[in-house]
DNA sequence: ACTTTACTCAGTATAAATACTTAGTTGCAT
DNA sequence: ATGCAACTAAGTATTTATACTGAGTAAAGT
């Protein structure tokens, strides 16, 4: 098997310093250089291209995504793994959307580094689990907020799904066999139980509260 | 440490058999027992109860969704993983939801069910990296859906926003100090070009394309 | 120079939604 | 049996939204 050389950016000296350690006791690895921002980076790419760079997000100056971008236009054939702090979307989407092959948070034990090592290099992708539970966790507290708090009768909350379908009074009436004047009462008391005063502020609440499907 | 007693529930014997055996090789398991219906794994629950329970989704007659609800509903503390030929999100998610702390691939390598157990027993989550990449992609399909096919002007932009917060064209008006018939004509416009043909429609197609924030 | 696009505003008309009030029926629960 | 909640319906009035037409200005691009 092909010896690894890999390039590790962060700007934290210490931090780099540990991993480089750790790093250096693995066999696949051949050569690990070191940058500690954009500039230093590039100066090291022309130098010679590495196979993997572990990319930190939180970098002063040009980001740890914009960097990957950059890297990536000239040099496509390089892996990334990406090195947060945090287990947030707003930072992971856009390391990924970058072209990022791996995610991994700097808390995770060195065997997600291990393993984000050999899948990566395998030409596979890598995420720590943390990132799931945190989509998981947001997917459940959605989808329990959505199921309180819904006060809205059985033939409110298909009135409610008729309107934001866009239709009409009118129509929802002739849907659903009633008279259009008890669309209109039901719209009322929907308003009133909804504390919203216009079509605008039944079709977000509907969204709100997961009566009408919008994942 | 412990020594874990878990059940295989799956309804392909040789199936169950090799995991029985790959799994006996570990030195954590201590007693491995095996149903292939729903029935057989409420009489071994009936015996005794196991810290781990490995179940496959497809299973006849009642699914392992199902099953898995039933379960944790009298024995929460069990700690179960889910398997499955598929890596589609019609599985993992109602499973997820379930209850299951894990979710790994029949056809992933065994490395996952060592790495699926270590975590779980330790109170963690584990999802092969196939379900992750799979969520990851999707919110990035979500992501690239919003921004294109987007042709409203800033103005038009601007008032589709405040319309979705409730306004109506007078208080628009007034917030843009515009006249409110230039509003009138704003919206008339946002109506052709959205293809909608009232309030709701304008309020779903800003959510559908991202033009106000709603995650 | 010319066209296009966005933004602005108005007249006129109709349709729809909102507000407030009253009231009959049914089914369910105490 | 009595009361409550949900569903039904209508009268009346006002406010908003939708539809179609016409038009001026400013900026940007060809």
């Amino acid at each position: 098997m092909e010896k690894i050389s890999l390039i590790l950016v962060d700007d934290h000296q210490m931090f780099r310093e540990g991993l480089h350690l750790l790093l250096s006791k693995l066999n696949e690895i051949d050569k690990i250089r070191e940058a500690s921002n954009a500039a230093e980076l590039f100066e090291l790419l022309k130098q010679e291209v590495p196979q993997l760079i572990f990319m930190d997000i939180d970098l002063p100056g040009t980001d740890g995504i914009e960097i990957t971008r950059e890297v990536l236009k000239s040099h496509p054939s390089i892996n990334i793994i990406a090195l947060s702090m945090y287990a947030d979307e707003v930072y992971y989407l856009p390391m990924i959307e970058a072209g990022a092959k791996g995610f991994i948070l700097k808390n995770s034990g060195f065997d997600d580094v291990e393993n984000s090592i050999k899948r990566v290099m395998a030409g596979k992708y890598y995420y720590s689990q943390e990132i799931l539970s945190g989509l998981i966790s947001a997917r459940n507290r959605k989808k329990h907020q959505q199921k309180k708090n819904n006060d809205l009768s059985e033939r409110e909350t298909e009135i409610l799904q008729s309107i934001c379908l866009g239709l009409s009074n009118i129509e929802i009436a002739e849907k659903l066999n009633i008279s259009k004047r008890t669309v209109d009462k039901h719209r009322e008391n929907i308003l009133q139980k909804t504390k919203t005063k216009n079509t605008a502020g039944l079709v977000m609440f509907a969204i709100k509260n997961g009566i009408i499907p919008m994942q």
